[in-house]
DNA sequence: ATATGTCTTGCAACTCGTTGCATAGGTCGG
DNA sequence: CCGACCTATGCAACGAGTTGCAAGACATAT
């Protein structure tokens, strides 16, 4: 039921067409949030049959038509009222670590190998992440508003990487 | 399509219940896994029918019967296959992220106090882990083989409580 | 002009998970 | 005995998300 929010949180940034959203959902947003085209061209139609976003099609020189959406007042109201509501602390679900409690009913060798590759993907990860600080937010201190808050959410991607490689090296390197 | 998985492993650890389950659900393995009972029974069912698991009915003194699970040599096959599986970096979906990037949108002070929320359930789990740890796992050094994998598991839950109290401060104190 | 490719949108079927409710066995207090 | 409550299992309906496929618009190359 949240994704109706991230889409309004993304067109509210920027209005946009379904597969720029799905794009940009592999991007910035990405950090903490994904979807595919398909799920996202759906809960657009709804969000729009709702009354929640105003669409016009957009001419484009060399490629289809495409339909960009933007927020409407209505979805303002829907934005912010979901910004107000209670948030619940989300259960996680993490494979990985299931692999790696249950690492001596199989193939132990084979768990290591995932979660070596799983090391070198967060890696990746985290040096892509301080590469867009840098270049994105040379002088974190002059932020504010929606610049601030956009820095620190990828604070967040960044500390998040900081705990997968973190942890996935102290296993490899204890068990 | 890991609900299974994590049936699997649990019950390898022990044979139980449905309603055992679930509530071991919400404790140890439940660190980086969670499931509702109707899941759990429902997944059971079909496991049965599937040939993983045994069941045999257990007579209580003061409550109803029970029927309790076990995995069969089909069953331990299967964990041993997904254990040796590739295991896709899972995509991460995070509510409260999308809120503080979106602050700017509505009612920042609303955010803020959603954030503080979580903050402080974050710390109290974080108290409750590092409580486990000590009273479960007095002498990490000591420990080998699935014991070993569990306390590192534990460390993850650690190291994740860790991650979210850390980016939670890092963000109320500078927006 | 035809084939190939890619951009854009979309449908249909399926799995997964949640919510609400139902049923049945058993305890305990009044 | 009756009502309230707990344990244990389960059904039905719904919503969310994924996967596979399709179709139309436009471009380029042969």
């Amino acid at each position: 039921m949240a994704l109706e929010h991230a889409l309004l949180v993304a067109l509210r940034e920027r209005p946009a067409s379904g597969l720029e959203l799905a794009r940009r959902f592999d991007k910035s947003i990405g950090f903490f949030w994904h979807a595919t085209h398909q799920q996202i061209y759906r809960v657009l139609g709804r969000m729009e049959g709702d009354g929640w976003l105003t669409v016009r099609t957009v001419a484009q020189t060399g490629r289809p038509d495409k339909k960009e959406y933007a927020v409407s007042a209505a979805g303002e109201r829907v934005l912010a009222d979901w910004l107000a509501a209670d948030t619940p602390v989300e259960p996680l679900r993490s494979e990985l670590a299931l692999k790696a409690r249950a690492a001596s009913y199989g193939d132990r060798e084979a768990v290591r190998r995932q979660l070596t590759d799983h090391l070198a993907e967060h890696e990746t990860r985290l040096a892509a992440y301080h590469q867009m600080v840098e270049e994105q937010y040379p002088d974190p201190h002059a932020l504010t508003g929606a610049d601030l808050d956009r820095y620190l959410v990828l604070r967040g991607g960044v500390r998040l990487e900081e705990f997968w490689t973190g942890w996935l090296s102290e296993y490899l390197e204890h068990a």
